[in-house]
DNA sequence: AACTTATTGTACCAAATGGTATAAACTATA
DNA sequence: TATAGTTTATACCATTTGGTACAATAAGTT
């Protein structure tokens, strides 16, 4: 075996996923995906085979290290609604903090499902279905503890709170202001209240 | 003036329309806008002058035609609670039946505001404020009724409402299904009972 | 018949698209 | 030192992109 790679595969991915996540698929070219990892031409289809097969490793990449991690951080805290009340506070000063408001690329993704093929489908679709798990199981650990009131349908309002979370992140890239954001997230929390 | 245009241009904004919505604005090239309208090149930047300003003129038409028509219908109901029911009804219908999946162009367009004009974002902002202003008339004139709790803060609840609409109709484009689009509806109801 | 305008079809444009091919240089192991 | 795999650079590919130019034709008004 010679001559390891000389680039860190991990972080060209890293470097293409800032690229996808804010021009999104099909608006990043090949010379911005290039750029951007500083990878030539032929060691990037060495590396990737594709465009599309490099935009799969990124989008997964960013489902285990963003989603994952966060979801996990939260639900350490041992403390419903506390962890859920972090989440939006996380989202949403993330989002005003972001000077290119590219907000969630899973979220991105997903308005653009109809257009990506099956696999991107099932990891949008895992990446979300763990965020409303998120919430259903904090829910009914609130309501075990006593910090959640029994009323709460925690089918419905794990959909709901994921659903908000969702209309947060697109808002984000333009429309709503710091005030309205916060809106969204003072709701949310009186959902689970 | 000699020979009346032969072509219906309001026509020709409508299946352009169709395109814009279900590509997107970047994705929808001339050959594709050029198929849907049955209209020749040069007609065609005869009579839009550039693929830039068919969009504008298309996202006006649709906000005019789509949610200020719907809006208005409801608004006439005179039942607060019935009409924020229809509505969420309406889009969870609409969605479902759309083999397409395009779900709303407004919607769409505002997650790529980053990359759109002034001009876009202006109609896509105002076009939302139609709506949340539309919420929280609704929710106000309840109160006033007695339809709908005082408790609710009409200025917080009208955006609430408008962000799990913008959910609703992201992931009604391929993550949900017809269970967890009524679980967002039914929460949506919930919060002016 | 003359004039004005709309329409169509075609040719053309430079630029960018994702992807392939290739040759030379480089580096670690055997 | 031979070898095998990695890197870079460059050239190339057909296709598509939004947009322009132009001549021919059609149709209504004066």
């Amino acid at each position: 075996m010679p001559w390891e790679k000389s680039f860190d595969i991990d972080q060209a991915i890293d470097s293409a996923t800032q690229v996808f996540w804010s021009k999104g698929y099909v608006a990043a070219s090949l010379a911005d995906l290039m750029k951007a990892t500083g990878i030539n031409k032929g060691s990037f289809y060495n590396a990737f085979g594709s465009k599309k097969k490099l935009f799969t490793e990124s989008l997964l990449k960013y489902s285990r290290e963003k989603h994952k991690a966060l979801i996990k951080e939260l639900s350490a805290m041992n403390d419903p609604v506390a962890a859920v009340t972090a989440l939006f506070d996380e989202l949403v000063e993330q989002s005003l903090s972001d000077q290119d408001r590219k907000g969630c690329l899973l979220v991105n993704t997903a308005l653009d499902l109809p257009h990506h093929d099956e696999d991107t489908e099932r990891t949008v679709k895992k990446g979300f279905a763990e965020i409303v798990s998120f919430f259903k199981d904090q829910i009914e650990l609130g309501q075990k503890e006593g910090t959640i009131p029994s009323s709460v349908d925690s089918y419905v309002t794990s959909k709901a709170l994921f659903a908000l979370i969702v209309g947060l992140r697109v808002l984000a890239r333009g429309v709503f202001d710091r005030e309205s954001l916060e809106a969204i997230r003072t709701q949310a929390i009186d959902l689970i209240k």
